[in-house]
DNA sequence: GGGCGTCTGTGAACTGGAACACATTGAACG
DNA sequence: CGTTCAATGTGTTCCAGTTCACAGACGCCC
């Protein structure tokens, strides 16, 4: 697995090798936090293989999951850009192998070559896009819909082949901020129709378009 | 109205004259839109005087508002970042000094003085942290909580004095993702327990501990 | 194989908040 | 002053989704 074209996001060469060579490797085992909510912090992290789960605790103990990453992602980029507190919990789904970007090393890649500084915020308002639609989403759609577009995120992000996503019913309704009974429900729902297919903590999706239809997409 | 005074961003002064240098002052007449949602765009805006709303349309077309911006803060970041579509609707609510800055002045100042990136980028971290703590509480919080966080927040960025803000209750029910009736019903709850004030189109808060404890802050 | 714990299906009751339906109240303007 | 139209107050009905309550089902480990 080569390091040098890990990374999914349209990134320069230049950048792509300059934060390379800055980024500290390091390792996860599954189900290790690497940092929690409210930590303080000041690196970004590039997920080169394995998935995290990227979560925020609410007042009353329920768990809202924000996304899951994996190979071609990275995370982090708020305490990169302004050291400070954590805004979620970030938590290996199973192993994981992944690049530490630390505050002073972009500093200093881009004190080094000021024109990368361009490339960089862009970078972090394609960011800002993201975030922002996916709040709207979890506002303002239905159950159903925001499951499909769940599931179909997810699957983009999987390993090509079969749609096959590994996660159970709990931490799907984690993800979409709903009850596992009413995600279990739609699911069954789907499973009829043909859809997808279930299997004890795995979901495969058979009619993409099907469910794109769903989604409102 | 001095114009090297107007943001209560904490900013350098260095950042905040190389800025000012650079924005292009601009007027809007109450309930002009700015920009709407998917328009292209390349700048961020200002405000030096006059309140704007900004909001989203759902599909089905209910309105979601994200903020209100008033003397002292900007709005439109993310497509300066990454010229594109904007992800929200900028209306003026009422008659609106601004100043306009454009990607490419930014650009200049920062390749004039790179040093001022690094807190740009600090800049835009604070933002990020801010719209996600936003994001949070929408879809977490019970609608009370929810309102009460909204007008406490409105409370600040209105001028001092009388804690007294001018919207209707479609306005505040749009900007937390509720029905005018929830919002009224909550208010006029509130109003008989003596946390505020109501008149028609304006809310005084008279008791602001009340409120906060109502909003579990 | 036989327990045991975690997932999964599916009902039934409950509830926050939306949608609908009016009555009322001002405030602005001729 | 009345007219008129938008802003409010309040009750009723409805519904998506939660909560509670079980009943399998599958995997796993001794």
């Amino acid at each position: 697995m080569l390091d040098k074209d890990f990374l999914d996001i349209p990134l320069s060469p230049e950048l792509r090798s300059a934060l390379m060579d800055l980024a500290r490797p390091m390792c996860l085992s599954p189900r290790e936090t690497l940092f929690d909510e409210h930590d303080d912090g000041d690196a970004l992290y590039f997920v080169v293989g394995g998935r995290l789960e990227l979560s925020m605790m609410a007042e009353d103990g329920r768990k809202l999951g924000l996304d899951v990453v994996s190979r071609g992602s990275f995370f982090g980029e708020i305490a990169l850009l302004d050291p400070g507190p954590r805004t979620a919990t970030a938590t290996a789904l199973e192993e994981c192998d992944l690049r530490m970007l630390r505050r002073a090393d972009l500093l200093q890649v881009l004190d080094r070559s000021p024109h990368l500084m361009v490339e960089v915020l862009r970078l972090i308002g394609i960011r800002m896009r993201d975030i922002t639609d996916q709040m709207n989403e979890q506002i303002l759609l239905p159950l159903p819909q925001k499951l499909a577009r769940r599931l179909l995120r997810l699957a983009t992000v999987t390993e090509g082949g079969p749609r096959c996503l590994r996660l159970s019913h709990s931490e799907l309704a984690d993800l979409v901020g709903a009850s596992r009974e009413a995600v279990s429900k739609a699911l069954s729902s789907w499973k009829k129709q043909g859809y997808l297919h279930t299997g004890r903590g795995s979901i495969e999706l058979l009619d993409e378009a099907g469910l794109r239809s769903i989604a409102g997409l």
